[in-house]
DNA sequence: CCGTCTTGTCCATAATATGGACAAGAACGC
DNA sequence: GCGTTCTTGTCCATATTATGGACAAGACGG
């Protein structure tokens, strides 16, 4: 009798069944997440999940009933609700590794001096978690806490890709296909650049989503190996030629390691 | 062809079907949020919301895989995961009503001297979201924010039930009947209390949820008349007498005005 | 080693969620 | 005004999905 495995030790658990609908719920709100306060028209819903629109739209709409989506008056548009925020006060705040990464971060961000965000990987996702503006008077502010990103179309995407099994990167790079168009990018440029930040240890963009920067990000990995974050630096491109490109990337390399020791205590 | 009713200036929307596993399934996720950090067993699930084991065993370990759930590792209870919090960073924090609240519950703090609890309503829950430590050296501090109980076990839920329509509070109060019995109250104590509060004006408990304390609340309406959350003061028994409780009471009430009008803006 | 907890799993069945097709607005052009 | 092309919303027969009774397996205690 050995139908889905064990269950112990391995992670190969995901199959269970019986709960489609609520995966589909679920799968709705991180798109809507994405969306931020501005939310998401619901044919974007459909397209980024490939469900079908009514089938969106039942889902949507009872989310709304229960208080966990909100719509926006003016643009009809759906965005995460009330509640959610309501239920995440059940966790302590701020998280473990915010507290860990603190540190780092003021001290990476006094000695870089330009714009140094912390990402997380939450499902096929990076989110922003922090941000820490530098001293220089040129500042790449467009990517906010809360931001949610397919992961792959960020530097720190690709940091995080480039530090899980290939495979494992190979299957998110597949399920994040539908939603890479409006990024303008696709999945075999993706794994090009994971390879290469395989190769560099570390995440490189020199196209950044916002025109004209250039992006570096160190992956941090948990105890048990899996890499759960990035540490990025953003800054207009021409702040970042060969040299200091290499010295950004050595002191993120450094914190980024102090940050796994931290999250270790 | 009227059937659900209009649905534009009316709120009587609510049954949408198509949907019972999600709904089921966000009614497992508040009792979840109820228990905080420390998480519920299953069994306390399956009681709270009525559904049966196997059903509340499904929903919770689907959203163990989603992340939604975590498990702790030692009591084996079901907790809030850490994608409730990456999900709410969408909305812009803080809220409005912790905003406009913010300078009444310092005024009042300074005021009255013991401590001040902000408590919003959350579909048949009270959460309390903000908590100002008064000067006094003896303070109520076991109340947290974030903490989550049935509406009707605390003053302030005794408030808010005391300020809507007294049919829809009995239609709450009936819903959370299962729950009171961890709170020792009942269906019938918990009306009392609420026709007690819509004469005096503002909700009273003798008996504090902490045992020899007193708490004082008064609601905080939104625009459209529904109240919205309660603001509390407790304090041990001795402290509160008649006369104080007045003062107290006259107090809250100013600021619940004041706040009601910050919202409006 | 047996009773009494708890949590976990199975699977036939009924009920639920599904999505194709159609409808109703809204925004635009002319 | 009237077609055109968007978008969102609704219906309902159907098969897929979620359900829960019954049984199993641990964990604890005496």
């Amino acid at each position: 009798m050995d139908k889905t495995a064990s269950s112990k030790s391995t992670r190969v658990t995901e199959p269970r069944q019986g709960a489609q609908a609520i995966r589909r719920a679920l799968a709705v709100l991180r798109i809507l997440a994405a969306g931020r306060e501005a939310g998401v028209p619901l044919a974007e819903v459909v397209q980024a999940t490939g469900l079908t629109r009514p089938t969106v739209h039942r889902i949507v709409h009872v989310l709304i009933e229960e208080g966990i989506v909100e719509r926006h008056e003016r643009t009809g548009h759906y965005a995460i609700g009330n509640q959610v925020p309501e239920l995440a006060l059940a966790r302590p705040r701020p998280s473990r590794l915010l507290v860990a990464a603190n540190p780092s971060l003021r001290r990476a961000s006094t000695e870089i001096g330009d714009t140094l965000f912390l990402t997380v990987r939450t499902g096929n996702d990076t989110l922003c978690v922090d941000r820490r503006i530098g001293i220089y008077p040129l500042q790449v502010l467009s990517i906010e806490v809360g931001a949610r990103r397919p992961l792959g179309v960020s530097s720190a995407g690709v940091a995080i890709l480039a530090a899980m099994p290939a495979q494992d990167a190979r299957k998110i790079v597949a399920a994040n296909e539908k939603r890479f168009e409006a990024y303008r990018t696709d999945v075999a440029t993706v794994l090009g650049e994971v390879t290469a930040a395989r190769r560099l240890g570390y995440g490189m963009r020199e196209i950044g989503l916002v025109q004209g920067t250039k992006s570096i990000s160190t992956w941090i990995k948990t105890p048990d190996g899996r890499p759960a974050a990035a540490m990025t630096v953003s800054a207009v491109r021409t702040r970042l030629g060969p040299r200091r490109e290499q010295e950004v990337a050595e002191i993120l390399l450094r914190e980024a390691r102090t940050i796994e020791q931290a999250i270790r205590g």
